[in-house]
RNA sequence: GGAGAGGUGGCCGAGUUUGGCUUAAGGCGUACGCCUGCUAAGCGUAUGAGAUUCACGUCUCCGAGGGUUCAAAUCCCUCCCUCUCCGCCA
C-alpha cells in the first residue's frame, strides 16, 4: 500500500479537482491500472473504488435528508404567513423535527466530506493513460525513433565541447558564488548569442500565427496541481513557502492555466500560444549525470508553445506542432532525430510526446532540445478548462498540447559545437547570419 | 504595508438594508423558428453547471471555509482574489 499524501490547500472554484474521467475509472479499471503499470507509477485503485462506493451510499443519504429538511422549513414558512395563534404549537414540532434532521444530516455529512476528499487526493495520483500507439516499455531504450534529419557536421580536427569552446565566457565561478553549482552566468557574446536565439525563436513562432504572451514566472499550487506538476514533482521543483509559491519549471504552466477554470466558445478555438520563460528545476539526485556546461542546469531559458484543440483535433495538433519544431532545428542547421516516447519515458500527464534531440559534435551525444506532447483532458479535467459545442449538448473539457520551441542551454551547446573552426571561434547558421549581420563568433 | 470598493450563470447585472413563493429578475450572447424579395432591425421560443439515479426525480453550487437559524446569495467569523487611492520601491 503506497500512501498519498493530502492535498489540503487546493481549490477549484468549479469543484473538486478531478483527473481521469470518474466513469472510467469505475468502468474500464483495468486499463487504468494497466496504464500506470506501463508508467511505471502506483495505481490506488481498489482503494478509489471502496471510496466510491462509499461516498455514492453516503451521497444517497445525504440528500434524503436534506429533502426533507427543505421540506420542513417549508411548512414552516408557509404556516408563519397566515399565522392565527393555533399553529405555534405545529411550528415547534416541525423545527424540532427539522433541527433533528439537521443533527443526523451533519453526522453522515462528515462522513460523506472525508470520503469524497479522500477520493479527490487519490485521483491526484493516477497518471494520464497513454495512447494506443504509445510503445509499450519501462525506460528509454522502448523509444522509438520516427524521424532523423540532417547531416552530423565532420572536421578535419578534433572538434571541442561547448564548455571548453566558451571558455570563461561561461563563468560558473561567478555564478556559483552568486547562487549556487549548476546555474548558468554567459558573458559576451553567450550572452548575446541567447539573446538573439530567444528572439528568433519567437519571432518565428509568432510569425506562424501564435499568439505571443508574456506570463509570469512564478505559480500557486493550484496551477502546478491542474497542469500535473503535483502532486508528483513538488520536490523538483523551488518553493516560496511564505507564499506558497513554485518557480515554474516549465512555461507550459502559466500558459496553460491562463485558461483555467473558464468556459470557451467553440470558435474561440484552438489557441495557440506561445511565450518565452525561464524554466527552474533542483534536478534533485541527477547529480553526477550529463552535469557539465550547458547540459544539465537549475535554471534554463526555453520558449514555449501550447495549444488548447477540441478533442478529435488533438492529435492532429500534436503532429502540426511536431513538424513546426522540426522546422526551427532545420532552419538552425541542425541534425536532429525524433523519438516517440515508450510507456515508461513518459511523463506523468502525457498520453503521446515526441522528444526532440539534436547532435552536438564536439561531446558526440544527442542532447534533447525539444518535448512536443498531448495531454489529451488530462490537464483540461484538472484546470476546468471547457468548450461550449457548437452543436449543442454538454460541455467539453478541451485537449491541451505544448511543446518547448526551443529549449536553450542544449541549443547553445549543439550550435557552438558544430558551428566550431579549428581556431575556436563559431560560424553562425544562416538564419542567425542574416538576421544579425554577424557571421562568426569569437 | 494602510484605507476603501468589490467577487452572483458563457458575459453584463439586480437581489444583501428587512433571512422564507429566489425554482437567482432583467439584459447581452447563442440556437431554432417567424417576418422582411438581400442585410440590418423586429417578433416568438429555448438556453447555467455539477453530482446521483435504469428512469421519474432528488440534491448541491451566488470567491473558499466555518458558524448562527426550522430555514442563508442575504446575518456573524476566518481566509483568498480583483480594482481604486495612499505608502514603499526597480
Amino acid at each position: 500500500m503506497y500512501s498519498y499524501p493530502i492535498s489540503d490547500r487546493i481549490h477549484s472554484s468549479t469543484g473538486r479537482i478531478i483527473m481521469l474521467d470518474r466513469a472510467l475509472l469505475r468502468n474500464e479499471t483495468d486499463r487504468v491500472r494497466l496504464a500506470a503499470e506501463n508508467k511505471g507509477e502506483p495505481c490506488p485503485i481498489d482503494e478509489w473504488l471502496e471510496l466510491d462506493e462509499r461516498r455514492r451510499r453516503l451521497l444517497g443519504e445525504t440528500e434524503e435528508l436534506r429533502r426533507r429538511r427543505n421540506e420542513l422549513s417549508n411548512e414552516v414558512s408557509s404556516l408563519k404567513k397566515d399565522m392565527d395563534g393555533d399553529q405555534a404549537k405545529l411550528i415547534y414540532n416541525l423545527s424540532r423535527e427539522s433541527k433533528e434532521t439537521g443533527r443526523r444530516l451533519a453526522a453522515i455529512e462528515k462522513d460523506l466530506k472525508a470520503a469524497e476528499t479522500r477520493m479527490s487526493d487519490i485521483e491526484l495520483y493516477f497518471p494520464n493513460i497513454p495512447d494506443p500507439d504509445v510503445p509499450v516499455g519501462n525506460d528509454e531504450s522502448f523509444n522509438r525513433i520516427v524521424k532523423s534529419a540532417g547531416e552530423k557536421p565532420s572536421f578535419d580536427f578534433n572538434p571541442l565541447p561547448h564548455w571548453e569552446l566558451l571558455g570563461e565566457l561561461l563563468d560558473s565561478e561567478a555564478s556559483g558564488s552568486i547562487t549556487g553549482s549548476n546555474f548558468i552566468l554567459l558573458r559576451g557574446w553567450a550572452a548575446w548569442l541567447q539573446r538573439i536565439l530567444i528572439s528568433w525563436m519567437m519571432d518565428f513562432n509568432s510569425n506562424a500565427g501564435m499568439e505571443e504572451v508574456w506570463v509570469p514566472f512564478i505559480a500557486n499550487r493550484k496551477s502546478m496541481t491542474s497542469t500535473g506538476q503535483i502532486p508528483k514533482l513538488e520536490y523538483d521543483m523551488y518553493h516560496i513557502e511564505k507564499d506558497d509559491l513554485f518557480l515554474i519549471p516549465t512555461g507550459e504552466v502559466p500558459l496553460t492555466n491562463i485558461y483555467s477554470d473558464s468556459i470557451l466558445q467553440d470558435k474561440d478555438l484552438p489557441i495557440r500560444l506561445f511565450g518565452y520563460s525561464p524554466c527552474f528545476r533542483r534536478e534533485a539526485g541527477s547529480y553526477g549525470k550529463d552535469t557539465r556546461g550547458l547540459n544539465r542546469v537549475h535554471q534554463f531559458e526555453k520558449v514555449e508553445m501550447v495549444r488548447m484543440v477540441k478533442p478529435e483535433n488533438s492529435e492532429v495538433a500534436l503532429e502540426e506542432m511536431t513538424a513546426h519544431v522540426g522546422e526551427m532545428l532545420e532552419l538552425l542547421n541542425l541534425p536532429y532525430r525524433v523519438s516517440l516516447l515508450a510507456t515508461g519515458d513518459l511523463s506523468f500527464a502525457a498520453s503521446k510526446c515526441y522528444d526532440f534531440e539534436v547532435w552536438s559534435a564536439g561531446q558526440e551525444k544527442w542532447l534533447e532540445v525539444s518535448s512536443v506532447s498531448n495531454f489529451r483532458g488530462f490537464q483540461s479535467r484538472r484546470g476546468g478548462i471547457r468548450y461550449r459545442p457548437a452543436a449543442g449538448g454538454k460541455l467539453q473539457y478541451v485537449h491541451t498540447l505544448n511543446g518547448s520551441g526551443l529549449a536553450l542551454p542544449r541549443l547553445m551547446a549543439a550550435l557552438i559545437e558544430n558551428g566550431q573552426t579549428e581556431s575556436g571561434r563559431i560560424v553562425l547558421p544562416e538564419i542567425l547570419a542574416e538576421r544579425t549581420g554577424i557571421e562568426i563568433l569569437g
